[in-house]
DNA sequence: GCATGGATATATCGGACCGATATATCATCC
DNA sequence: GGATGATATATCGGTCCGATATATCCATGC
């Protein structure tokens, strides 16, 4: 799924410029997409050449033109044939969790910084869902979707959080105690040769 | 965080190639890490250029030739000044989540298939974690960070996959529901205007 | 005996896209 | 009056994902 069709699924809820979409996603998509500007306005283009979209300059007093995109029919089969058919990806793409396999390497202060940093962004992406769905008429057909991927958000995320809050100790503790190990090594060390790491990726051969 | 990274640290682990980068990174950083052959190998080529990396060509007999790469002083340097300093970004994106967005534009089939074949990947996804996390030496200090990412993974899945099944029955009738009330209005639909849509993206002006 | 498919192994290319940046105007705040 | 931030559109470079090409070996099956 491109950035093409998100701008079409958006435009099936109402007309809406470039910058309308952009704003849509941050609150709405806010826990399963991003799209820039410089996604966006291109597709869009893409979009009205190929006939999915129309649109029309709506001069505003003071402010820039803007440029209010309009769902056509085409463009509302074409986004239909797309969820219907293509295969629905979930994709983690997480630098948080790299760090954090890496925690052996940290410095005790950021290794708590990244932590206490992750459980405070997920704590804004709750209250940002939270808010979404407030603001939302439930009693409205189309919103039985939106509310269930919410959900969804929320339930995952609150998951994430107190998995976090709860072994946040422990793993700080863990790293310290092996720093010290490190710095101080008063058991044996037998098991350490030069050429032959932790961990070896490949088997041997 | 790039790619050039993600290969620094894997190879803090022990040499390895490029095919046993990708190995790892799909057994070990399945849930949050992808990289396919199209970025480690011009990685790789880049790494050594800068002096982060060294290589040798070890020759099998009959298999093509293999190129092990090493990690150097300056490229162990490189990655703990790396996941020391950048922001941890932590991104999710997924056309699973939007399709179900759309929940009200999908046949019945369609999406109770979209629900289902998630909820056996993430079974899958589940399964991989804990054969990872049995394979693993607990005793070495070096994975703590592994056993917290793991426990991270596998928290946050179980958590999606609850919610999958608990909700999935819900959310089938529901639509369901809805499309019977399209086909057979009959209570009143004067709320419906031409041009008015359900949920407009930008507010009244 | 041999074809088929799968694992091992490296490499390239195009298309998509994210982030930064540029530009412009108006409202608001100090 | 000047700084900041919101509104609004657009472009560009670097990065990356997916598909594809190439080559050889091993196991499986017919």
């Amino acid at each position: 799924m491109k950035v093409k069709d998100l701008c079409l699924g958006a435009l099936s809820f109402g007309d809406a410029s470039g910058y309308d979409l952009k704003q849509f996603f941050e609150q709405t998509f806010n826990h399963f997409c991003v799209a820039g500007f410089g996604s966006i306005y291109p597709a869009l283009a893409e979009l009205a050449n190929e006939g999915l979209v129309t649109y029309s300059e709506e001069q505003q007093q003071g402010r820039q033109d803007r440029r209010v995109y309009h769902l056509t029919p085409a463009g509302h089969e074409a986004f239909v044939r797309e969820i219907e058919t293509t295969e629905p990806q979930h994709r983690v793409k997480s630098d948080f969790l790299l760090i954090l396999y890496f925690a052996h390497l940290l410095s005790p202060e950021r290794l708590e910084a990244v932590l206490d940093n992750r459980i405070a962004q997920l704590d804004r992406q709750l209250e940002l869902i939270r808010q979404c769905r407030d603001s939302q008429d439930r009693s409205c057909a189309v919103s039985v979707g939106a509310d269930f991927v919410h959900g969804f958000g929320a339930a995952a995320m609150s998951a994430a959080r107190d998995y976090l809050r709860n072994n946040r100790g422990r793993l700080v503790s863990e790293v310290q105690a092996a720093r010290n190990q490190r710095a101080h090594p008063h058991s044996t060390q037998r098991e350490r040769t030069a050429s032959r790491p932790a961990h070896p990726i490949r088997s041997e051969d």
